[in-house]
DNA sequence: GCCGTTTTCGGCCCGACTGTTTTCAGTCG
């Protein structure tokens, strides 16, 4: 099978790694650059070298004449001698031990020399029995956050981020829908309703000749679909193969079951496999309440003796709900906490709608750690149908991405009242606007001037350091940062980094309060291992009247898209447009910030 | 190993924290 992107990196990352334990100088950076390249790429890297051969490699950024043999190596033959070698001389599972905080390629290099620590497995034993502990360089400390970072890794790895997994499911579901016994098809569970960490992925196919009712026996169409699914290329496990019923784990790790469902009943499945458990229990209550009975075959009327009952609908979700007196709820917000008595009301919220944004709020250029210039983003954005982007780089403390300081970031801005006027000029209606991702230092001030700061047309604050500070201390250092006037959002409030980094420690509550009091905007970062905020401070946000942006904080033209993923949390924060500045026109955005 | 409106050779980003030390290596962003 043809090497993916993410693969390709993932063993670039690599090596850079093993370079770091033999302490190379600079060849790390080199490899981790040419990676985040390959990663962020628009096109297929097999595609790329297809059509161009090395000459195309050679273009992307950060690869040069080297690194592109290595990558065609990997496109022809699925392997590379050298990183097999580098893996040879250090046997270890350094993708897995280096996800482990506080661990890098130095001290798993130790580990391995002194310990003969190869795995994930072997260092938690170590740490356990105190042999980490007794090691030079190591200490007790040091033994107690490698086991606090694999814990941190166990209870949150096995689960996936929706973001970055959807594209593979997508492929499936896409090849799923093209066979001719298909007529349709629907992912389900918690994917349906845009959690950000799916544990596994339900879906749900009807068959162009469905089989009359679940009682009957499955179809010849139904049988074929089942049997492709389960002998797709991706498929490493078959955990049960019936004929409208498999299961299968996928390469990538995901377990995803497959339902081959009567037409009759589909509204019905929709429903009971969308869930969430909770929402789909008090949906049941409701209906026995009712004189119904509801499973994932259809809604029933039953009748006095219990052993007589009558399908009264099924074919169509929304049917569903409005035989229970209720309103269709949007899948995003079903997790019985407060949905289900609205519908009732017919009182649902009206909830910003994906398409809705007109501006994106964070993006990095090639200035700092982004991967293009001002004008393509813009291109990018005019292609999305986007009104306004804001150009946010970091600034000079941020050292390792170039971040801008005083002198530049004024330069910056020129150069955008230049695009601008290009952009004019062609007749397109885009408007650039200057921003920056300001550094919130220790204390709360901003890691850039204010003269400079009140000429930007937004402004938003952001924590990259100091991570662990007490509760108390970082809450403060956010509410100074919300009490400067030139601050209009604050960048990604909690910090967290889904399946690697907790939040840091802040009070909730008094941050919202303090947004409130001062006008600021809390950002919503769409980046899929980010949606910081998180679906229930968003709700918080929405009950204070807290306004949101909903930012892609692309790095590359490729991440603009990820902005659905920030609606689909905003959603699941009960936001509407209302809430959502940057779903707003230009001007009405521009009057309410400060 | 990559890159060049300062360079085709000689630079590559740097400050701070953590945990180990008693002056520093490793890690992080």
């Amino acid at each position: 099978m043809k090497i993916t992107n993410s693969e390709i990196a993932k063993i670039l990352y690599e090596i850079a790694g093993y370079l770091e334990m033999q302490n190379v100088a600079f060849k790390p950076r080199a490899y981790e650059k040419a990676a985040a390249a390959i990663e962020e790429l628009d096109n297929d890297v097999s595609e790329v070298y297809k059509e161009g051969g090395l000459k195309a490699l050679e273009e992307i950024p950060g690869v040069g004449v080297s690194i592109a043999e290595k990558v065609e190596e990997l496109i022809k033959t699925g392997r590379l001698k050298y990183y097999n070698e580098l893996k040879k001389k250090t046997p270890v599972d350094l993708e897995n031990l280096l996800r482990i905080e506080g661990l890098g390629p130095k001290s798993v290099k130790k580990l391995y020399k002194k310990l003969k620590i190869k795995t994930v497995e072997d260092l938690e034993k170590a740490a356990k029995t105190g042999k980490i502990g007794k090691l030079e360089g190591f200490g007790k400390k040091s033994e107690e956050n490698i086991l606090k970072g694999i814990k941190f890794i166990k209870t949150s790895g096995n689960r996936f981020i929706l973001g970055f997994v959807i594209p593979d499911l997508e492929k499936i579901v896409g090849r799923l829908k093209k066979l001719k016994e298909v007529e349709r098809i629907d992912i389900v569970g918690s994917a349906r309703r845009e959690k950000e960490t799916i544990g596994d992925c339900d879906i749900l196919v009807i068959a162009k000749n469905s089989r009359e009712s679940s009682s009957a026996k499955a179809t010849e169409d139904e049988i074929k679909i089942s049997d492709f699914f389960v002998n797709m290329p991706e498929v490493v496990k078959v955990f049960a193969h019936g004929e409208t019923k498999s299961a299968i784990r996928l390469k990538n790790g995901m377990d995803v079951d497959l339902r081959v469902v009567p037409r009759e009943s589909y509204g019905a499945a929709l429903q009971y496999f969308t869930g969430s458990k909770d929402h789909n229990i008090a949906i049941r209550e409701i209906a026995i309440k009712k004189g119904y009975k509801l499973n994932e075959y259809g809604l029933f009327r039953v009748i006095r003796d219990k052993r007589h009952e009558t399908r009264i609908v099924g074919e169509d979700e929304k049917e569903i709900y409005e035989k229970l007196g209720m309103d269709w709820m949007p899948t995003e917000i079903r997790e019985n906490q407060g949905e289900i008595e609205l519908a009732q009301e017919h009182k649902l919220p009206k909830l910003i709608n994906y398409g809705d944004l007109k501006g994106d709020l964070q993006i990095q250029t090639n200035w700092t750690d982004g991967a293009n210039t001002i004008e393509e983003y813009a291109e990018e954005a005019i292609k999305m149908g986007l009104e306004y982007i804001l150009i946010t780089d970091h600034t000079k403390r941020l050292a390792m991405t170039g971040g801008l300081d005083e002198k530049k970031l004024l330069k910056q801005m020129s150069e955008i009242d230049k695009v601008n006027k290009r952009l004019t000029t062609n007749n397109k209606r885009l408007k650039i606007l200057k921003g920056s991702e300001v550094d919130i230092l220790k204390d709360g001030t901003m890691d850039i001037a204010d003269e400079v700061l009140e000429k930007l047309d937004i402004v938003g604050g952001a924590i990259h350091s100091h991570f662990n500070l007490p509760r108390h201390e970082q809450t403060k250092r956010l509410i100074r940062a919300m009490e400067n006037k030139n601050v209009d959002i604050i960048f990604h409030p909690t910090g967290r980094i889904i399946n690697r980094r907790p939040a840091y420690d802040i009070d909730i509550d008094e941050i919202i309060k303090t947004a409130k009091r001062t006008g600021t905007i809390l950002e919503i970062d769409a980046f899929p291992d980010r949606l910081d905020l998180k679906d229930n401070y968003i709700r918080k946000c929405v009950e204070a009247g807290v306004k949101l942006a909903i930012d892609s904080d692309a790095h590359a033209i490729a991440h603009m898209g990820y902005l659905e993923w920030g609606i689909a949390q905003a959603r699941r924060g009960w936001a509407t447009r209302e809430d959502i500045i940057n779903a707003w026109s230009l001007d009405k955005m521009l009057e309410m910030l400060k």
